[in-house]
DNA sequence: CAGGATCAGTAATTGCAATTACGGATCATC
DNA sequence: GATGATCCGTAATTGCAATTACTGATCCTG
């Protein structure tokens, strides 16, 4: 087979992975019924990807980082920094407590190698969040921007994450989202001084 | 067997089924094994608790409401609500970034029915927010005392409890939990105002 | 068009763990 | 001290799912 049919193949099985992992979770998941979803024989599925945990480490790796790209591109969209933290926030916000993101923290958590956990922690966290310190670094007088995205994400998330993970909530609409947002920035505002030359007009 | 027996047994097993929980994760911790850890046999684990659901459930209630029992007598030493808050901080930190507290919540994660999480939800959260609102409603001038409590846990915690589920984090040190705390306290107190009478002599 | 590789579909194989069943010891109560 | 209940330890039973093996069908490559 050649490698763009390959590739694409890889993409339906992930998808459909992720898919039997929203509905059903990670233990009730089992090899037979991917296979039986993607259309695809359990001979590939170990050929390609050795095992369970396999699959499910190639298949985290390839959905966060999609997501990521996305969340990147929003972000490139916009020259002054708080603006595009503005546009941000909610899409994070929506993101990080969409049920696919909610299923693959489930999985992590799940996971004893941490294997899972680690590509989370590294694909999302580790380049989301130097984007935000460039923008607040730019926006904001602090000697220590990180410690800035630090509190703006506490302020954006709370405990929502955790709560969706234990499943103790419905995900915030568009609109809660949006106010959630709003009002982190202003609080973060009020805790840090931005640069006169970013005030807006 | 007396009542008082049992109780105390069913302690003892709740607290072996809860180290197992921590050393292994809910999928590796068999019947068999908790009731080799504890001393009992698998007849008395099934008579007693149903089905391995059933186990986890009472353990994650038990040890849930322990948790909270302890958390309520420290707050409760304080007359400054301000005060009680700089030292419930450090603690609440301590105690949901524990590895117990950790285990819970995986457990919780992993629960398809989520009764776990609506256990954990309702037991832990739902006591220890009003508690905090309470102090913060004497304290604070605010139409939203509740809010404030949302804002002070994101500040307080902010992503340290997902990123522990997942397992991408050592829990934080006394040293780094009370600094922490203290930032959160600060910031919060620059976010709303204090009423006169409260401040600091 | 032959040859070899790759894939889907299905049928074993295997191991593990939840659950059940049973025999002997222990303990509270009368 | 008898007795019935309760408990421990261990040995089935059972079901499920991961993994492996086998059989044609299909698709590139030359």
């Amino acid at each position: 087979m050649r490698q763009e049919t390959r590739k694409t193949r890889q993409k339906e099985i992930q998808r459909a992975t992720l898919a039997l992992l929203v509905q059903h979770g990670y233990a009730a998941t089992t090899m037979a019924s991917v296979a039986k979803a993607a259309g695809a024989s359990l001979e590939t599925l170990y050929k390609w990807y050795g095992d369970k945990p396999g699959l499910f480490r190639a298949m985290v790796q390839a959905n966060i980082e999609e997501l990521r790209d996305e969340l990147v591109m929003s972000a490139a969209a916009f020259r002054d920094p708080l603006a595009a933290v503005q546009e941000f926030g909610p899409q994070l916000i929506a993101v990080l407590t969409s049920e696919e993101v909610v299923a693959l923290n489930r999985a992590a958590a799940a996971d004893p190698s941490g294997d899972l956990g680690r590509i989370i922690a590294e694909v999302g966290r580790g380049s989301i969040a130097p984007q935000l310190t460039d923008l607040f670094a730019r926006a904001i007088e602090s000697e220590d921007p990180a410690q800035v995205t630090e509190v703006y994400l506490g302020l954006l998330l709370g405990d929502l994450q955790i709560r969706r993970v234990i499943g103790r909530m419905p995900p915030p609409d568009a609109v809660e989202a949006r106010q959630r947002a709003d009002r982190a920035l202003e609080m973060l505002r009020r805790l840090f001084p931005v640069y006169p030359s970013k005030l807006p007009a």
